[in-house]
DNA sequence: CCCTGCTGAGAAACCGCTTTCTCGCTGAGA
DNA sequence: TCTCAGCGAGAAAGCGGTTTCTCAGCAGGG
């Protein structure tokens, strides 16, 4: 764009060769044969001339531009960030590149961003965990080519690629039971998140399906300071007989820890605790931190493999759930 | 792009609204005056059509598109991410958006990525701590406009903007200093970033302003895993006197302390510890580390402000350096 | 009442590239 | 030797907008 340095073009191209313009895109291409000492001559008029053709002209004109985005709310989540990895590599492998647009959480820009997006690339991965479902609804119809990534979306027209969070909070809780625990807190995420709502599905099921075991709910949210700040709860719950603590994530639990540390309440001693998401800090703690490991590079390529069906004009996809696995670390023992 | 539902243009709003496409046009952007019954005639047709123009076809035609894109080598860098956050939002308020092109540490790939993302953006951020200083040079020509993050570029022609981390190490020694310790150790980052070669060189200053204090230097990384790695090495110098260590960064330091716990070395009754970006972590470690805080946000927005001199056609602005500013906590003490 | 100047809408050129269409040329088959 | 298919290069038509150019229509001044 707004080239000071590349006033050069096509045209200065095939000028400089001598040959007409369809030959010098037909070199560019290498879609047709042409006489080699014509490829000979534009391709030293190219270098001589430093071209490089441009990205929005080419684009016009077949519509598309080999480039997809990714809409996330917070780059700051070690999930997306591993989420995009992946994407980027396995896509990168078939000549598209990502890109990425952080809409910071701001709910409603999230919309007109992957609006915005949608018209620069030629498909979108959309992580809009806290849009309600009508609007995401809407707005995938919009979009599409689209794969929805973490939050279901009943009977939508999409692929989706997630985490089974109602599982791994299961798994979490069967973990702890082993472990004899049988009084439990959930501090649960930002309230309008969908996979804080698939967690608390998964914490109803565990109390449905084990007899004789309780889940209080706290408040809590998504990062650090959220965790750090709910610690008087928690430890007020442990006063009351509260053994193991659920956080929504990592980032909850580690601020939960330290807060925890001040007030002089020993984990695993006093009281055990697990995060989610594995995040590379997780078994950095002190103690390291008991948490569910989701497979977020392979996620990406997931995402990836099921968008590039969909801009092949091939059909959506079944929604594919990653079962999340347990890292069992020091910050859980034995009630 | 690669538009199934949109196969309407401007000439089908102008077809509808029963006027020219010029019309249409200057609806759009609202330059010329016209008609009120033309503006409303092709707003109805607008909504009624679902009708949004081609950026590809747009920014064909003026050459530029309003977006620039911020090159980062590492997006999981809590750096980057702040700096992103501060670009985006002061690029926003100038009608700006901002695309991120992860390079995923891949040197090699800097360049092609910078050089594809200059491509479809007006203006480059460019993030490249490793790249040798004279293809970055070249590079950065090849570019422009573009503003350089956060490594010094000896006259270059090309703003800058950046952390004093020669100073910031500087500052950080003198705290130490002031706490009585006199050996150091600094557990330097990768071999080639450009910011380790800026500490390295604050610590040369320190040792040499101030009598009396060594500092040796081991060599480490730039991830928990590098500080976790580097304990060994850590605790030996520790058994031959040192008594504080100035980590790359945070991420290092923590690594670092988690493995000198499990080695049973104390922090800081044993060994000060200080970290370096004040990253989010820092606070909720154990102990809290000592860090350099760098303000991030801060330096997003002012990387805007260069950029949108230089797309206004202005002149290159002056380096600007950012001094980290001390965030004492207890990871450090008295001798 | 006629001429001039101005406003604003439509026609058309153009941004830089791809792709179809056209046509000259070559070589093979009759 | 002549015809025809086939190949490859150039001309030109878009892709979807913006912007210049042109010109009709109107108001104001002489």
């Amino acid at each position: 764009m707004s080239d000071r340095n590349r006033a050069v073009t096509i045209a200065d191209v095939a000028a400089r060769a001598g040959v007409s313009q369809a030959s010098v895109s037909r070199v560019l291409n290498g879609k047709q044969s042409v006489d080699p000492a014509i490829v000979q001559a534009v391709q030293a008029a190219i270098t001589a001339l430093g071209y490089t053709p441009s990205v929005a002209a080419r684009s016009l004109v077949h519509g598309r531009n080999d480039t997809i985005a990714m809409v996330v709310p917070d780059l700051e989540n070690p999930l997306f960030q591993g989420i995009l990895r992946g994407l980027s590599r396995a896509a990168a492998a078939d000549g598209y590149r990502v890109l990425v647009a952080d809409t910071a959480e701001q709910v409603d820009e999230e919309e007109a961003t992957a609006l915005e997006a949608r018209h620069r690339c030629d498909a979108i991965v959309l992580c809009a965990p806290r849009m309600p479902e009508e609007r995401l609804q809407r707005l995938v119809a919009r979009i599409a080519p689209v794969v929805v990534v973490n939050r279901p979306l009943p009977g939508a027209q999409v692929p989706i690629v997630g985490v089974d969070y109602a599982r791994g909070i299961r798994d979490l809780v069967d973990h702890l039971h082993g472990l004899g625990h049988r009084r439990f807190a959930f501090l649960s995420g930002p309230e309008l998140s969908a996979s804080n709502a698939e967690r608390l599905r998964g914490v109803a099921d565990a109390v449905a399906a084990e007899p004789g075991i309780t889940i209080d709910v706290i408040e809590g949210g998504s990062r650090l300071d959220d965790g750090y700040e709910a610690a008087e709860y928690v430890d007020a719950a442990r006063r009351e007989g509260v053994t193991a603590v659920i956080a929504f994530n990592d980032l909850v639990a580690l601020g939960l820890m330290t807060r925890l540390r001040e007030l002089g309440v020993e984990v695993p001693g006093d009281l055990s605790i697990a995060g989610f998401d594995d995040v590379p800090m997780a078994r950095f703690a002190t103690p390291p931190l008991t948490s569910m490991s989701v497979p977020r590079g392979e996620i990406g390529a997931q995402v990836w493999t099921r968008l590039r069906t969909l801009i092949a004009g091939g059909p959506i996809e079944h929604t594919v759930l990653y079962r999340p696995r347990l890292e069992a670390r020091e910050s859980t023992s034995r009630v």
